[in-house]
DNA sequence: TGGAAATTCTATTGATCTATAGAATATTTT
DNA sequence: AAAATATTCTATAGATCAATAGAATTTCCA
């Protein structure tokens, strides 16, 4: 049975049981692991973990909440914070990428198997994620008004375009992440084009 | 039994079984797809299946094979092809997202599913994709060594940011894709950043 | 130290799934 | 139409898995 009140080790023998199911669902997907693999990863039997879940779903939403608060945290620093557009931009290109790389597995199993879980704890997460980028287009939409951006541009594609480019570094774990943050940024605001010469108009 | 010869009834079922398990490989994945699902969502019963592929795993594999050939093919085209710079990214980018939008389900699951696969076939599509990858990446040298592009350009980095961004729309199905190739275009060449005037150095 | 609470273990149930074998039906060919 | 071939079906073996119940052990606290 459930433990009595605050405990702690209980909260975290739970959270090595997370990151045990996140080591466990980034490798095999939620339905290619067992819970024998999630139980054997923490050193404990099979029907042991169910002291700490009480499904293997259960499992899975908590992996994928932790893999996607860190994100979300860290967005919201951001966008209450009092910068200019262009260190806003790096800021969140360096949060998620970093981000991604701190809870690689976690983010992994939020990204590819979240589709599994039940609608209601679906819909929250999706509202974590459309606020993520919702903000993120907010900050574009400051680079605009402030005269940094172009007036045509689209923010909704823009916030969409930087999710898809940041996620797309697959085995981030070995890249050397500045680089990419830095070549990242640059593309967005400059491109790949050769410079002109630059003159205000 | 295996048929005999050349059997067009054979292969034309064979296909149809394929994209049977390409729509449910991409609803459940590959471990939560049952062959049960697969064999009713073409009207057999599931031991039939087996007369089309001699395992789950075999299925797999045609699946995402079936899912990126549309890619590798086309990207042949536009490289062999003899257009300026602009019109090959262009081009590559309109290829990327349509071959996306026609074979969503099974390119789907070549992108998630794929390495569920034993290593040798792994090892086929991988080759495949990685060829991709560097013709793409062929592409931007040219545009470097024409002057389209800056000097600097690190055009694996370049590559890499193109795949991931356009593999980033999810449910491509319900959007304006020419919309959508216009703007990646843009932002490939220009950025986001207000543009000054230009002016040849 | 002794008793209560927390944690882990063992054993099992019922369900589901892949793959195979051989029978039954349909299609093609002679 | 009869024979041969191709396709689908039924039935089942063997394996794995999620989840539960209750016993055993460990940890904590008075």
């Amino acid at each position: 049975m459930a433990p009595e009140s605050n405990n702690n080790r209980y909260q975290q023998q739970r959270q090595q049981a997370i990151r045990s199911a996140a080591a466990v669902f980034a490798e095999k997907g939620f339905h290619g692991a067992s819970t024998k693999d999630i139980a054997e990863r923490m050193g404990i039997k099979q029907g042991s973990l169910y002291y700490y879940f009480k499904s293997k779903e259960e499992a899975l939403g908590e992996v994928c909440h932790y893999g996607i608060e860190v994100y979300v945290d860290r967005m919201q620093s951001i966008a209450d914070s009092d910068q200019p557009f262009e260190s806003k931009l790096m800021a969140t290109v360096t949060s998620h990428l970093t981000s991604y790389r701190e809870r690689n597995e976690a983010l992994k199993v939020h990204n590819d198997e979240r589709l599994y879980l039940p609608e209601d704890k679906r819909a929250t997460l999706k509202k974590l994620g459309s606020n993520y980028r919702q903000q993120l287009e907010h900050i574009f939409e400051e680079g605009v008004a402030s005269g940094v951006l172009r007036e045509s541009l689209d923010c909704h594609f823009a916030a969409q375009a930087v999710i898809g480019m940041c996620n797309g570094w697959g085995d981030i774990i070995q890249l050397d992440i500045y680089d990419i943050i830095q070549k990242c940024t640059d593309l967005l605001l400059n491109g790949f084009r050769e410079r002109r010469k630059e003159t205000r108009q």
